[in-house]
RNA sequence: GGUGGGGUGUCCGAGUGGUUGAAGGAGACGGUCUUGAAAACCGUUAUACCAGAAAUGGUAUCGUGAGUUCGAAUCUCACCCCCACCGCCA
């Protein structure tokens, strides 16, 4: 946890950093904290290493009086020092990772830009129903009982729908464990990537407050976050907090780049500040399950790893047959973490009575090397070992099967199966 | 939850107050030898930060934090983590 955004950059460069970090709404009076704090800092440093060559030499000779007498001035050092690492580090931390210079300022999620608009949207003979109609009509959602049992924003996802979400999975799998597969992605991206498999992983959900911590996720934004206040514990928003620290403190081998994970946990999030949004079914809940891609990778590749995970995303949309847009999220819109951040939204043609709306199903980030920093994750290069870069997307969460419901309704209030998805079913329609 | 053991460099492993950044071994890298390879032999092999154009110099780091001491990997305290056995448990 020593390492934010590069120091030496800051102050190479703070004009940069804060021209970067006022596309995301921080405050560029942080840079210049910083560069207070930390000049005060070596200063300070370099007094206190001063008194402990004069304190070694003395130790050396065996010179207890003189040993002494410096022990005393070293203590007052060593408080000063910690001072003023303490006021460097307070406004260091609070500096997000500056976004990529090609990236949209932008004053809020308004200004997000579409990329594209991809695959049909449906057309029925009858207006189409919301999914939260459709589900519980066919007994496949019941946030009724859940509100009983455990309060509002919470769901029991019942029957085909759970296999459906399961069988979302087994294709998810069967895509991204296949190098074949991969591969024609890449190519179809037009994207020179590895196509090294991703490994699945069941993480832990329950996580320190470290690892948290390192992800980056606390200092704006921690009202999200679900914790246990006797155990000090986490509980994840998504297995992107557990995967990431996974490796923290470690120095990865370049053979074994990139290294690819794809998780699966329930995550955890309060909604804080959405009240009275989205408030019906399961669009907006505290709990549901994700399936997270996640890629340790050199620097110099990052870029393009990171369109392979949209294009990734994209593939698993097309071959379901939802209709999505592609949003390139702008600067204000960015999380603390993220460098840069592309959006999948499905079609959900139920929505606003039946007008239709895009809503978010996947998010993909290149954190670059800020989480990596904070959880010092390096690999060896060439040249020494350097910090790798980190990236994550939503394979899929629970929203897709949403865009499921509404996209492939009948005018009967069954649900037709997408055909990829038939086999782990067993058959065509659900209802 | 109880009892006991332990956390040292890429890995294994020595080290209980004074050139210990740390023996020894393995691995990796470079070289000698070899037609090539292996073996053998020789050498190199931590990280961060600060100062400096650089060469280089300095400081810190033996789970983490605090303490004792002129001086700590070595002593004290707290915490974290791991292992073994018992208890409990899907």
């Amino acid at each position: 946890m020593e390492h934010m955004v590069d120091a030496k950059l800051l102050r190479e460069n703070p004009e940069k950093i804060k021209e970067g970090i006022a596309k995301k709404k921080a405050d560029p009076a942080l840079v210049d904290d910083f560069l207070r704090a930390d000049e005060e800092w070596r200063k300070a440093t370099a007094e206190l290493e001063a008194i402990r060559v004069a304190q070694k030499k003395a130790s050396a000779e065996r010179n207890i009086e003189e040993g002494k007498r410096l022990k005393g001035e070293e203590k007052i050092l060593e408080e000063k020092v910690g001072v003023a690492e303490v006021a460097r580090n307070s406004s260091w931390i609070k500096i997000p990772n500056p976004p990529f210079d090609w990236v949209i300022k932008g004053d809020s999620d308004a200004d997000n830009k579409v990329l594209r608009e991809v695959g049909e949207k449906p057309k029925f003979d009858f207006k189409p129903k919301d999914y939260v109609e459709i589900a519980e009509s066919l007994g496949l959602i019941d946030t009724e009982r859940a509100a009983k049992v455990s309060g509002s924003r919470f769901a029991y996802l019942k029957g085909d729908l759970v296999r459906l979400e399961f069988a979302l999975g087994q294709f998810l799998f069967e895509t991204v464990s296949s190098s074949e597969t991969l591969a024609k992605i890449a190519k179809d991206a037009g994207l020179e990537v590895s196509d090294k498999t991703f490994i699945p992983v069941l993480p832990p959900v329950l996580i320190k407050k470290e690892a948290m911590a390192g992800m980056g996720y606390m200092e704006r934004g921690g009202d999200e976050i679900y914790r246990l206040e006797k155990d000090d514990m986490y509980l994840v928003g998504t297995s992107e907090q557990s995967i990431g620290p996974m490796h923290s403190g470690e120095i990865l081998d370049a053979k074994e780049l990139p290294l690819r994970y794809v998780g699966f946990s329930t995550c955890f999030r309060r909604e804080a500040g959405s009240y009275g949004k989205d408030t019906k079914g399961i669009l907006r809940v505290h709990q549901f399950n994700k399936f997270e891609m996640f890629s340790f990778i050199e620097p110099e590749k990052s870029e393009a790893e990171h369109k392979f995970l949209l294009a990734i995303e994209e593939y698993l949309m097309k071959e379901l047959g939802i209709p999505y847009h592609v949003l390139d999220i702008c600067g204000a819109d960015l999380g603390d973490p993220a460098a840069a951040k592309w959006d999948i939204e499905a079609w959900l043609p139920g929505q606003k009575g039946g007008e239709g709306e895009y809503r978010e199903t996947h998010s993909t980030s290149n954190t670059t090397d800020f989480q990596a920093r904070r959880l010092n994750i390096k690999y060896k290069s060439a040249d020494g070992a350097k910090f790798i870069h980190m990236l994550n997307g939503t394979a899929f969460s629970e929203r897709p099967l949403i865009a499921i419901i509404e996209n492939f309704q009948t005018a009967e209030g069954k649900i037709k199966i997408p055909k990829i998805l038939q086999k782990y079913l067993g058959k065509e329609e659900v209802g």
